[in-house]
RNA sequence: GGAGAGAUGGCAGAGUCCGGUUGAAUGCGCCGCACUCGAAAUGCGGUUUCCGAUUUUUCGGAACGGGGGUUCGAAUCCCUUUCUCUCCGCCA
């Protein structure tokens, strides 16, 4: 959430960073509530100080058995005024609060200015694409082929969406997801977490699902439950409500988890196989951050990504979003794209953004620095998807016998060389 | 799921029965200063957060898990809710 008083005091640079969102900010009317709240506020404060002050005199009476009733009377009126006054001040505030909650954040200064993911800007191109001297197969018919995946029966059991992957499939899965935790947590410094796969209403609304983007959920909603779209949602929420120490910045957690998400309204193109699922897994990496570090952190997270696929050796584009891409919550952001020979398209595998102190706000995530104290910065990336992974890699490694190699810095958690149908 | 107990500052832990200068004793931790060649020990001082007004300072308000109520006044009384612990039940 935007800080008021940063809106107050400059509603024009907040204004300008929504409409490059492509959001028309209600600022003004947010502005207007905030003035005719702390106007009351002030009456009322005003009001409970000569309270205060009369009912240590009533006190006082009372112990020395004096009367008291003219000072009580005055009181019961102006505790009246009060509690009417309250509860005007606590619409305001819920007022305020939806319209805060329901404003994106605003777009670094740093973020090219743009409408829609065509603006976006390629920042590298790393690795070469595959030249291949056969008819290639999509994963589809890889995975089918070598008995990977059984997409007809993921979707007898859940329907659409919902792959099962079989044996040597599920096991290259498997070996995938711990590669990748191994990797963040001894070489990259992460401490790892096993999260709860399911997050409170406030805990979706501190990273920014909620209340505008429940419907992308699946919800359990007679116990108030989400099912995490992203171990984001439980990992950032690790230190809701806290106060952290500077000396503990940042702060590194990656996190496997299972990902879920209604994907409504995104069927047919680009929907076959494992491109678009209902559940995925992934291995996230988030950073509580110093705010004058936080965009060096960007930059070590999209790193931390890029090491993964070049370990895996597989040809990876990072672009950056224009502020019209940018998502809700997000300052600046990275996403990282795999390139799949089979359908020749760039497939996204990571996201890595800086919230700045958005979701902070939401959360109530700070840190104390010589007894002062202020919002962390928080981060995230995806370290990453591995559905569309999983795709580049069977795509990208097939044989022309239809086999498919494993890749070297797989092979001791996958524990063979190749996947050859007998 | 049933019965009971509890939730207080960074932590531990008083206060709650009997409502009134208690934003909160005490201890630990942390920061500063003194002592010391330095450290430890000791002594002195400081140390919650949020909101508003005014601003190099200060003033006012709010908060004792969350929400509501009673009252001139609530950490303290009442209701409700969440969470934790103990016992029972169920269960991988």
């Amino acid at each position: 959430m935007l800080d008021i008083k940063r809106i107050r005091n400059n509603p024009d640079e907040i204004k300008i960073g929504l409409k490059n969102k492509g959001i028309d900010p209600e600022i003004d009317k947010i502005l207007e509530i905030d003035k005719k709240m702390r106007h009351l506020k002030n009456q009322t404060d005003e009001l409970k100080h000569r309270r205060n002050i009369v009912s240590k005199e009533i006190s006082l009476k009372k112990k020395n058995k004096e009367d008291a009733s003219n000072s009580i009377a005055e009181m019961q009126k102006v505790s009246k005024t009060i509690k009417e006054n309250d509860n005007e001040i606590q619409k305001y505030k819920s007022l305020l609060n939806e319209l805060l909650f329901n404003t994106p954040n605003i777009p670094h200064k740093s973020t090219p200015i743009g409408k829609s993911e065509k603006d976006n800007v390629v920042i590298r191109e790393v690795g070469k694409k595959k030249v291949f001297d056969f008819s290639i197969k999509d994963h589809i018919e890889l995975a089918e082929d070598n008995s990977l995946i059984d997409f007809k029966r993921g979707a007898k059991i859940a329907g659409s969406g919902f792959p099962l992957y079989t044996g040597e499939g599920a096991k290259l899965e498997r070996s995938i997801i711990n590669f990748m935790l191994d990797i963040h947590t001894t070489k990259h410094g992460y401490k790892e977490i096993f999260p709860p796969f399911m997050a409170s209403i406030k805990s979706t609304t501190t990273t920014g699902q909620l209340p505008k983007f429940g419907d992308d959920m699946y919800s359990v909603n007679e116990d108030g439950l989400y099912l995490v779209p992203t171990a984001e949602v439980p990992v950032t929420n690790i230190h809701q409500e806290e106060i952290l120490d500077v000396k503990n910045l940042p702060t590194k957690y990656t996190a496997y988890s299972a990902c879920f998400r209604k994907e409504a309204g995104s069927y047919g193109k680009n929907t076959r196989g494992l491109q678009r699922l209902h559940q995925f897994n992934k291995v996230e990496l988030v950073q509580f951050a110093h705010p004058e570090k936080s965009y060096q952190v960007l930059e070590e997270i999209v790193s931390n990504a890029e090491t993964i696929l070049k370990k895996l050796n597989l040809p990876y584009r990072v672009i950056e979003l224009c502020t019209g891409d940018l998502s809700f919550a997000s300052s600046k952001c990275y996403d990282i794209e795999l390139w799949s020979p089979a359908t020749e398209k760039w497939l996204e595998v990571s996201s890595c953004s800086n919230f700045e102190d958005f979701q902070a706000r939401r959360g109530n995530i700070k840190f104390r620095e010589s007894n002062k104290v202020h919002f962390v910065h928080t981060l995230n990336g995806s370290g990453v998807a591995t559905p569309r992974l999983m795709i580049a890699l069977l795509e990208n490694y097939q044989r022309e016998d239809g086999s498919i190699e494993i890749p070297k810095v797989l092979v001791p958690y996958f524990g063979k060389k190749e996947i050859r149908k007998n």
